[in-house]
DNA sequence: TGTTTATATGAACATTCATACATACTTTTG
DNA sequence: CAAAAGTATGTATGAATGTTCATATAAACA
């Protein structure tokens, strides 16, 4: 018997398997998390709660800008970071 | 102003991600899809469907069945995939 | 202006993951 | 029983990722 037909393209596969991907890691999706709660927060904030150290952090954080999941405005010495849509949940 | 409260713990985050993680892969999200779409279908279903070779298939279909998203039985020399929770999408 | 605070950057290193290839195992069939 | 079909396994290898550490940059403040 033939198998349902599959329409869902590569494409769309791969950009979906990116932001997973970029997801999956317990730090970044407890950020992902507070941000939810949060509307923006900034580094130290994100910090201080969840206890990672600065640049990890700071890489976790760009790493998710770069790939379209935050955004970040500076605001004097602090960034603050915020999710970039909000239903990314 | 005080970050609000913090309540999901490392241990969750860390199952979520690992979960994330193993379906965070284009040809694994299609065998996710596939199996949406087909409530079973042998590994040679999904290879001539997905056009994967044999053994990485099985390799990723392997993985997800470790990691508790596939079940599998055995049919004479045939082997079925299904999904163990419908509602993994 | 020198120092402190907040954040970013980059390099080095370790770990994990994806893929390919060769081979093994099991069931069916001639 | 030998061969074929379907699937699994193990290993090697390269690529991608995560983490740490040292250092840089920028703003605020004494």
């Amino acid at each position: 018997m033939a198998v349902v037909a599959y329409k869902i393209n590569r494409e769309k596969l791969e950009k979906a398997a990116y932001i997973l991907k970029t997801v999956a890691h317990p730090t970044r999706l407890a950020i992902v998390d507070l941000l939810r709660l949060n509307d923006r927060l900034s580094v130290n904030e994100i910090g201080d709660t969840l206890e990672v150290e600065q640049s990890l952090l700071s890489h976790h954080l760009i790493t998710m800008k770069l790939k379209g999941i935050l955004r970040s405005e500076k605001e004097g010495q602090s960034v603050y970071y915020s999710l970039k849509e909000r239903d990314v949940t």
